[in-house]
DNA sequence: ATCTCAACTTACAACCATTGTAAGTTTATC
DNA sequence: GATAAACTTACAATGGTTGTAAGTTGAGAT
């Protein structure tokens, strides 16, 4: 039953070609100074279909991973069936720094582009802050659901307070202008930080 | 020194007319059904000069809290200054709660409508995450000037933890329909679970 | 009190993202 | 092949944002 029809194809062709019209455009003039009006020329279709697509400018990058909390969500539910919640809640970690340089491409030079593009632009930057806001908002439930014993506030801080340090960790190395496999082996400092608590930062 | 001309009162005069119509149009009409146009006539000033005050329609909404980043960071220094960084983290938290709390006025309506307003437009909340980012960036590198025995990357996660998990908290209060104070006690619970860190939520 | 400059404001025009509409095409089905 | 449903397009309109040139006004010097 899978979709395979004429008109399926040509859909998931034009979606890619738009996301990758738009993409070479960011990267050759940057993000501000790409029209939509350009990238759905390049992609050979009118602006108006551009937005058939995607629900704007800044979706066209973000689409993809909209549509994959799912996978992160799932993910975390199977870590929840065969580890206490503190080890689930570290194998999310490493599951969420895939899930973050994860695309629309598997092609790994687009990911990463991708990425740099995101974090340069802080309306971008924004954007994807608000899609990790949902992403937690949703792992939170799956927290709560699968060890009731956590009442929801404390199911929230605890998925807050994992993916904030991981997100500080992150930005420690962004500004030191450490590459991404760098940045992921901080992100790693930030999850066993959190994991033993802030405590331990009292200097001994 | 203080600048008292006539040419500065006005200039903020101007400024709150024009946040004061943006708040009171917004909560009428909506934020989206509410034209920069409008806002500008209700203030009685030509919409350029609106763009001249403020740098688009959202920042009418953040640009006090924007400006008063710097106390949030001075708040931060002093704390440091005279406790261990655990303790000091701690005391951030309650800083951090008043700041958001902390709008254009100093009436707590008129604040508790803005944190409501921002809170239910997506735009706006992404916004808000973003100014914290912002925050985050510079209360790490506070953090690592005043211990220097923490590396970058653990204050940046230290903050980003203690932050996330605030906000995680928060975002539980929120989806259950909690009032303000409620959320404030809410964040407490999130502060106490990274300050001793994940390992506690081990059922045992 | 007046003059002059710099700071502000305004009206206007232009650009671009986004949305609604009506008409034209293409694919899937029978 | 005929027909309906699904898509795409051209076009027009709305609203945020910016640049420009001209008009006002407060501040300081005379």
């Amino acid at each position: 039953m899978q979709e395979v029809g004429l008109r399926e194809q040509k859909k998931q062709q034009t979606r890619a070609a738009l996301f990758e019209a738009a993409m070479r455009l960011f990267q050759e003039k940057g993000y501000a100074n790409t029209t939509v009006a350009q990238i759905a020329a390049e992609a050979g279709v009118s602006t108006k279909t551009l937005f058939n697509y995607f629900s704007g400018k800044e979706d066209v990058l973000f689409a993809h991973r909209m549509r994959r909390i799912d996978t992160l969500e799932n993910a975390f539910r199977e870590r929840l069936a065969d580890n206490a919640p503190p080890q689930a809640l570290r194998l999310l970690a490493r599951d969420l720094l895939d899930w973050m340089s994860t695309g629309e491409e598997p092609r790994g030079d687009i990911n990463l582009a991708q990425a740099k593009l995101i974090m340069s632009v802080p309306e971008l930057r924004a954007r994807s802050q608000a899609l990790l806001y949902e992403a937690e908002n949703r792992l939170a439930a799956v927290l709560h659901e699968a060890a009731p014993w956590l009442d929801p506030i404390t199911a929230g801080s605890a998925v807050g307070a994992l993916i904030g340090a991981m997100q500080g960790a992150s930005r420690a190395g962004i500004n030191r202008g450490d590459s991404l496999s760098d940045i992921v082996g901080s992100a790693q400092i930030g999850i066993d930080l959190v994991t033993r608590g802030l405590d331990q930062l009292a200097q001994t």
